[in-house]
DNA sequence: GCTGTTATGTTATAACGTAACAAGATGGGA
DNA sequence: TCCCATCTTGTTACGTTATAACATAACAGC
């Protein structure tokens, strides 16, 4: 997939966070750049995640650069470490829950489109008392473990 | 657990509803009985949610109320089947993730706190055309599958 | 040049969530 | 009884996240 200008600067600067940012903290990372409203980083997240770049952590309400290749459809497992404390995220492969994930949702569904699974607990260095940050959503957060 | 005349409301709101509720949904649900303000509501979700009697469906944003009996700790994953289309959920039951997921999060985690999963897709009613309205947030969508 | 499509851009607003403060209610002790 | 601590309820105001609606540019193919 050709990569547009912005849809570049978007993956470029979630490459360089070293954890998950929200919309806006993308868009306050670009702005120097020349991006200067919501829709644009909106629309660029959008066709990224689309193509597999970028997922979204849901119960961070924010996104992530991907460092795996996922094959699309039902085994496309999302899967993320997270430490409530720091903000560090870690992207789990998943792959052999992909069958016994249809067996359970089969009651309901059909066919699965999409699935994720966001475990979130404390991280080795904030359990050691390593991790000097508390998480402030603002803070630069995210310690090596 | 005692349950306060606010988080009663909260809950047998949620109750009544066929699908998640956002939370201003539930606001909107309770005018009527003299709630007001998004304060009262998000407040009696967290009690109810600490309760294990709501659940928060973090790829839509909104509220559900529990079927089950949660034991509260590691293997009180929370996992929901969602209908794209029409906003239909159930909740399912994975306790056999929680040894498998402490596993996989175990390069970055030391404790869990919290696990959910949540597979989205097409339910057998869409798939067959018999679940007439599309998901509109406010429509009343969901289909009995 | 014309046309259809995709990408870019703006403004404004909807939707979701919380901080900070004030005021009642309750339930002990001293 | 009065004082104090605590919990619940309530408000206003604000911050954050996301999208609608519209206008413009850029480009490929005829």
């Amino acid at each position: 997939m050709e990569l547009t200008t912005q849809q570049e600067k978007v993956l470029s600067a979630l490459r360089k966070a070293k954890k998950p940012l929200s919309a806006y903290a993308v868009l306050d990372a670009l702005r120097t750049q020349g991006v200067r409203s919501p829709p644009i980083v909106y629309r660029a997240l959008e066709k990224l995640q689309g193509a597999g770049l970028v997922h979204r952590v849901e119960s961070l309400g924010a996104f992530v650069a991907c460092r795996h290749t996922h094959g699309k459809g039902p085994d496309g497992i999302h899967a993320f470490a997270i430490c409530s404390q720091c903000g560090a995220v870690e992207e789990l492969c998943a792959p052999s829950l992909a069958k016994s994930l249809g067996r359970k949702s089969g009651g309901l569904l059909a066919e699965i489109n999409h699935s994720m699974l966001e475990i979130s607990g404390l991280c080795h260095g904030c359990v050691r008392g390593a991790c000097a940050k508390k998480n402030t959503k603002k803070g630069s957060g995210a310690c090596s473990q």
